[in-house]
DNA sequence: TATATTTCCTAGTTGTATGGTAGGTTTTAT
DNA sequence: ATAAAACCTACCATACAACTAGGAAATATA
């Protein structure tokens, strides 16, 4: 029941991405340093971000990934569906119909879904945007202290 | 991101000692019968089960396991807990205190938060009462139709 | 045009967890 | 005495996690 570093180093680079954008493609080694992830592990994660189109690659020197949409167009929900596969706590309810033999006559399906309605109520609810809010709130905290 | 077969039978098999519970001992080999579970792996998630308490065991023939408390005072949370270890999004949510030397300023953190508290709200407040309850309703449905 | 820098691609590698199977030992009702 | 149940430990195959490694392709800049 945990996420795994793809999941959460997606996340962390996509919300890099958002803090650092200055017109100028960021780099991975930059965000592997700043992040302190290994940088080629990161590239294989950013690799899925890019198939998908969540981030726009530009090659060679002074190249770097820049985001494609506003961060408050990502959901965590997106991220992490592409990262880690489905989010559901239990395979059966990957499918949009519910193919296991016993689905019918299955009490703790119940609640199952309850608990995967509850996890996707706040993943597809969360977005890049709101990280950035949190990011700015902290940094205020900080210079108040 | 997946509960694994020792919560999810952990579940049901606490759930069919509370629908069998007719004073009699419920037999491994009928529950897992009933559920279509191995039942030499069944067995290993009921010794922790037993050592924890949450069922005690008759040895010997007509022996088999009984609930030690009413099936209101189990939640999901407890039993998923005990059998899958806890049930947080990221490891750093696991301790009281935060280890992760990144804690103070990651942003994530906020987010899996309330991942966490979404989670754990369902489990914790869903009893095994309320499995029964939803048992008792299908069962009513299946009459009606 | 040469060079350095960046992304892109593929193939390992190591460790750990999952989901069992197998085979016996102990307890105990009949 | 016997058989039925729980109890205990060891093993095993597979998959996934979290990387490391090494090069190929693209391209900005000198």
């Amino acid at each position: 029941m945990k996420v795994s570093t793809k999941g959460r180093y997606a996340i962390r680079f996509m919300l890099d991405l958002a803090l650092h954008n200055t017109g100028e493609p960021v780099r991975i080694k930059d965000v592997s340093a700043r992040q302190e992830i290994s940088d080629k592990y990161l590239e294989q994660v950013v690799a899925m971000l890019n198939k998908a189109g969540f981030v726009r690659s530009i090659r060679g020197p002074q190249g770097g990934y820049v985001l494609t949409r506003d961060p408050k167009d990502y959901t965590m929900g997106q991220i992490l569906r592409l990262t880690e596969g489905d989010m559901v706590p239990v395979a059966c309810l990957a499918d949009e119909v519910n193919q296991c033999d016993r689905a019918d006559s299955c009490v703790t399906l119940h609640f199952w879904k309850r608990l995967d309605d509850a996890i996707s109520d706040v993943i597809d609810h969360t977005t890049l945007a709101d990280l950035v809010e949190d990011e700015q709130a902290m940094l205020a905290n900080n210079y108040v202290i």
